[in-house]
DNA sequence: TATTGTTATACTCTATAACTATA
DNA sequence: TATAGTTATAGAGTATAACAATA
């Protein structure tokens, strides 16, 4: 019965399906690939908070909150943490002392860099076991996934999913 | 300001630039939607096992542990969850009574069924935006990209990393 | 009083080390 | 002794509730 790993039973609109299943397989591969792919000091949370802070700096935690979907308590820790190992700067807003201005650090963006690099990498292996063709057409079809999917589960209010929107 | 919440930076190869790109933002964004898509009793770490489980059953808790890259004592707790939860049996091997067969439950299955037509349910509305074209030519890429990745990255090999074992 | 962020506490996930049961 | 699994313990992530500082 067991067909295999992950699978992607009933039909549906394909590309519903393809994607349904490749999200069920990065969600089981990618955590296990965290030492090779993601590597320390920098857990899965905090590179959410990279990543965020990356594309909105100057937020403030509770926003910051929002985008993440965390709880206020929640965040507080993880930029603790991202600040304690330098990858990221809290500073006091003077025109409301109440509020801190969250930014990444030179090292925090290097260590950005090097994620994608690895990721890349790994993607790259990946791919070239696959026809040309179909990674001119993946190519494609992510690009609109990613303007359509960034839009209705509204990442960044503003500014969407940037350069690549059109 | 920063361009966008998630970016795609240095030009690579565009379907890896755009894999990557969707990856990191199905990083940040997944988590944040894991009430209205994966909705509880079940955590993310005990979905990859229910996922896998429903892949290759039958499997020992250190078969397990090696497809989801983590140590004994964390199968054990999140496995005592899941079956405290109904959704897993776990039941000692005649054959050799140090082992336990892992098996979903009918609930398992079902909760399976409902986690995966909510998600297709959101994906759907998401592409709902996208032309139909780039559907079709994500459908195409996406499935040989699978194909590609669950190999390399070695999910469960065939049958089960176990039944080969050695 | 309302808002921003923090601390207190509790639960889950993860890991290492030490232990039990079986082989 | 070697292997499968568990228990003990500690660190990180998340949540709710209670609190501090600022507005």
């Amino acid at each position: 019965m067991s067909q295999g790993p992950i699978r992607s039973p009933r039909p549906l609109t394909s590309a519903v399906a393809e994607m349904s299943g490749l999200i069920e397989l990065l969600e089981v591969v990618w955590e296990r690939g965290r030492d090779t792919v993601c590597a320390p000091p920098v857990s899965s949370a905090q590179a959410r908070v990279l990543f965020l802070i990356e594309g909105n700096e100057e937020m403030n935690l509770r926003t910051l909150g929002k985008l993440l979907g965390a709880a206020p308590p929640s965040v507080t820790r993880l930029c603790d943490r991202l600040q304690a190992v330098g990858f990221l700067e809290k500073h006091t807003r003077p025109e409301d002392r109440r509020e801190l201005r969250l930014a990444l650090t030179p090292a925090g963006r290097t260590y950005l860099e090097q994620l994608r690099a690895r990721r890349e990498a790994a993607l790259t292996e990946a791919m070239a076991a696959m026809p040309a063709a179909s990674r001119a057409a993946l190519a494609t079809g992510l690009a609109d996934f990613s303007a359509a999917v960034a839009a209705p589960l509204r990442l960044p209010p503003q500014r969407g999913v940037e350069s690549r929107s059109a």
